[in-house]
DNA sequence: TTATATTATCGTATATTTACGATAAGCGAT
DNA sequence: ATCGCTTATCGTAAATATACGATAATATAA
């Protein structure tokens, strides 16, 4: 953007949106899919798994690392992915909050 | 993007994707939060309430209306906006059942 | 030590997003 | 017809996102 705005709305909207911009692409959709199925996972499966190249399941994974929903520990030379059940917990929460508010008559 | 790989993903995640991303602007949530308390607005109404320009709001609501979860109504000078329900309740679904899936030990 | 396997990062190209000034386009009132 | 009000669109600049080849980094195996 030509400059950032994002400290002039709240914490909340602003929270809200950085989990949604985590969501806002199919790769990590599944990629979080993925993880629910196989629970614990190296980055070499879900590459196998995804119709990208391997430095971009990376970029994808270090996203949903920066936001916290996913951890990724290093063994060895290979480094496995699993969910963060916390973080998923209160994303969850925040969306759920969301259309709470928003969805009053649905 | 370099090249557009979304047509490799499922449709679920596809649909997914894109409505986290139009949720990815905290411009864009309060926007909804904004058409919840009022019900309906006009243009103006929206941008007196959002630290952005006229046409930078424009733009947000356009984004908005052009994935479907809210509308926008000309009345002579003026556009009404309000939310539309429907496609918010779907929506809804939608992160219910993603959040579903992969937050079932939360 | 050297080779192999795995993954992160760098560099880069392209596309998209965000922001806003300027302007057009619409309608209502004078 | 002209003016004023409202909003969309155009043009454009800057930032970010997406994708991948090449390569670095790290650990294990031979």
């Amino acid at each position: 953007m030509a400059q950032n705005k994002s400290s002039l709305f709240s914490p909340q909207e602003i929270e809200l949106a950085e989990m949604a911009k985590a969501l806002a692409h199919p790769a990590r959709i599944k990629i979080l899919n993925v993880l629910t199925d196989k629970n614990i996972c190296m980055c070499g499966d879900i590459v196998d798994l995804l119709p990208l190249a391997q430095p971009t399941v990376s970029q994808h994974l270090r996203e949903l690392k920066r936001v916290g929903l996913i951890r990724g520990e290093i063994e060895g030379p290979k480094t496995c992915y699993c969910l963060d059940h916390d973080k998923i917990k209160k994303a969850k929460d925040a969306f759920q909050s969301l259309f709470a508010a928003v969805c009053q008559r649905c």
